[in-house]
RNA sequence: GGUGCUUUGGCCGAGCGGUUAGGCACAGGUCUGCAAAACCUGCUACAGCAGUUCGAUUCUGCUAGGCACCUCCA
């Protein structure tokens, strides 16, 4: 198998990925804090650890996926006298927290399943692992890294960076943060301003509480991640991913509560997302600059100049490396829009080329999709995914290229680069300017059913099957007979009147040599 | 203030010590009744200054700009 790298934030190099247990990997991503709709920046760390498990799976690891649901805890401003962020929509909307959180969960996986992101294996929620944090709390505070104050428990910060260095993963020095942090009111009861809350003692007001040794209180931010890794993944797992933003403090403070707890860091690599910018400025609910994907989907945002669909999206996010920032823009969006419907067309003319030379299509049948689809099954080592059966030492480069740059770090923009090499070819062939023996045409479908649908996740969204579909098809073909009457009798002006009224409802129609095309717009 | 990252052609965006990234846009051509699409061709950039080197966009230093984290954020 062809060796994968990644970029370990906390080794600061890319990596060879080697798992914990061979062929299993397993994998925790932090998920959204649902109170409020998914915008583009979400969309980022979804797609990028989508590709990454599809990746994996196409590769023949067997991957547990891990990503959970922040429903409390979440506190607001600082973490002590903030408002935990779901009570507060909660209380502005006159809602049950819990309502809170069902509503916006699934507005999130709507958003997900339109971006074309599968689901995790498993997607915790904080609100159901209170047990597993209290006994982790309790962890801690045998191991003497945490302290109680008034009923709340701090992790003991000083003591902890004493035995073991905190700062390690964000590169900070507690030295500078001594300096570095603001005092804030309300955190008379921690030693130092840089301890940061375990447990949560609640005020009288406090919606959401559950019993504890300590008191009626409520779990830190910090501590689902640590408790729900361990109970899927295990002490030690391979990949941990999320947001650049999250590296500190959560990320930061999750190794911290590992180490302190188990011994272990628990993590072999930590992966971060760059953030998505607009006007080269984070794009973040704070900074009321975002945009959420149900407007970039619909085009109701006012900066929008028209609406962008969840495969536009997914693309743009492809064209750019996951550790680097990447601007939003109309422009960039209309480009990328163009950029997929060229792939996309393409896949399409080659499953019709393939179909008439007899190849058989083998989207069920190739190693990488059924890799995909054992998502629980056995590890598949027999045959390497990337072999490739072409006779065109061409297309066999390609195939070379694409599986270098996934897994050189993921590099998807490289990839997609190679992809296009391919659709060059592929029209080439279309215009017979270039011919593709069985095994070419059969290498290529391999190519864009594992790699451009299974792996990149790019898919046509134009709805194709369905009883509409052939209802359409033959409806079609019945205008487009009448149009070539017309041109066949030179009748200029019926068979163009055919062609506007057609784009006037969204049809596309092109005169090759073989006939006329369409295609929904 | 601390820490880290970054500056690529009209736009987006990869990459590397010596070789065409790619996409979008643009110009010319082929094809076509016209159009669209496609194909072919053209467009060769790496903030500035200095250094290392046979050779730097790629390494080092400085200067200027930008960004991120240090508070919740994907």
């Amino acid at each position: 198998m062809r060796n994968l790298y990644i970029t370990d934030t906390l080794s600061r190099k890319k990596e060879l990925f080697i798992p914990v247990n061979p062929g299993h990997v397993g994998l925790y991503v932090c998920g959204p804090t649902v109170y409020g709709d998914a915008h583009l920046g979400h969309a980022r760390p979804g797609v990028t650890y989508d590709v990454l498990v599809k990746l994996l799976r196409h590769l023949g690891y067997k991957v547990r996926y891990v990503r959970n649901i922040t429903d409390v805890g979440h506190l607001e401003q600082d973490a002590d006298d903030g408002e935990d962020k779901i009570a507060k929509k909660a209380r502005l909307e006159q809602l049950e927290p819990m309502e809170v959180v069902q509503e916006y969960t699934l507005r999130y996986h709507q958003a997900m399943q339109a971006l074309n992101v599968a689901p995790p294996s498993i997607e915790p929620r904080a609100s159901g692992h209170i047990i597993e944090q209290i006994a982790l709390v309790e962890k801690i505070l045998e191991a003497g890294y945490a302290y109680e104050s008034n009923g709340s428990i701090y992790f003991d910060v000083q003591k902890y960076d004493k035995d073991h260095k905190y700062g390690i993963l964000s590169g900070r020095v507690l030295d500078d943060m001594r300096e570095g942090t603001r005092e804030l009111d309300g955190q008379e009861d921690k030693h130092a301003a840089y301890d940061f809350a375990l447990w949560k003692k609640a005020s009288p007001e406090h919606i959401m509480r559950w019993p504890s040794p300590w008191s009626d209180g409520f779990p830190g931010w910090h501590l689902e991640c640590s408790a729900m890794s361990e109970k899927y993944l295990g002490k030690e797992f391979d990949i941990h991913g999320g947001g650049m933003d999250l590296m500190f403090p959560h990320h930061e403070c999750e190794l911290a509560q590992n180490t302190a707890s188990r011994g272990t860091g628990g993590v072999r690599y930590w992966m971060h997302n760059n953030m998505i910018t607009i006007n080269g400025k984070k794009m973040g609910k704070s900074l009321g600059n975002f945009i959420t994907l149900e407007e970039l989907f619909t085009g109701t945002h006012k900066i929008l100049e028209q609406a962008y669909s969840p495969m536009t999206i997914r693309f743009f996010i492809l064209q750019a490396h996951y550790r680097s920032t990447l601007d939003f823009s109309n422009e960039a969006l209309q480009a990328a829009e163009k950029g997929l419907k060229k792939v996309l067309l393409a896949a399409k003319d080659l499953r019709e080329m393939a179909a008439a030379a007899g190849v058989e299509s083998n989207s069920t049948g190739t190693l990488g999709h059924k890799a995909s689809e054992m998502a629980y099954g056995e590890f598949n080592t027999a045959v390497a995914p990337e072999t490739c059966t072409a006779t065109s030492g061409e297309i066999c480069k390609i195939f070379d290229n694409v599986y270098e740059a996934l897994c050189d770090d993921m590099n998807t923009p490289v990839a997609l680069s190679h992809i296009f090499d391919a659709v060059r070819i592929i029209n080439s062939a279309k215009d017979k300017k270039a011919v593709l023996s069985k095994e070419d045409l059969a290498a290529l479908v391999q190519l864009f059913d594992d790699i451009v649908s299974g792996v990149l996740g790019l898919k046509d969204e134009s709805g194709e099957g369905g009883k509409a579909a052939k209802t359409i098809d033959g409806l079609m073909g019945m205008v487009l007979e009448h149009r070539k009457a017309a041109k066949a009798a030179k009748d200029w002006a019926t068979s163009d009147r055919i062609r506007d009224d057609l784009k006037a409802i969204g049809i596309l129609i092109k005169d090759t040599k073989d006939g006329t095309e369409w295609t929904l717009e």
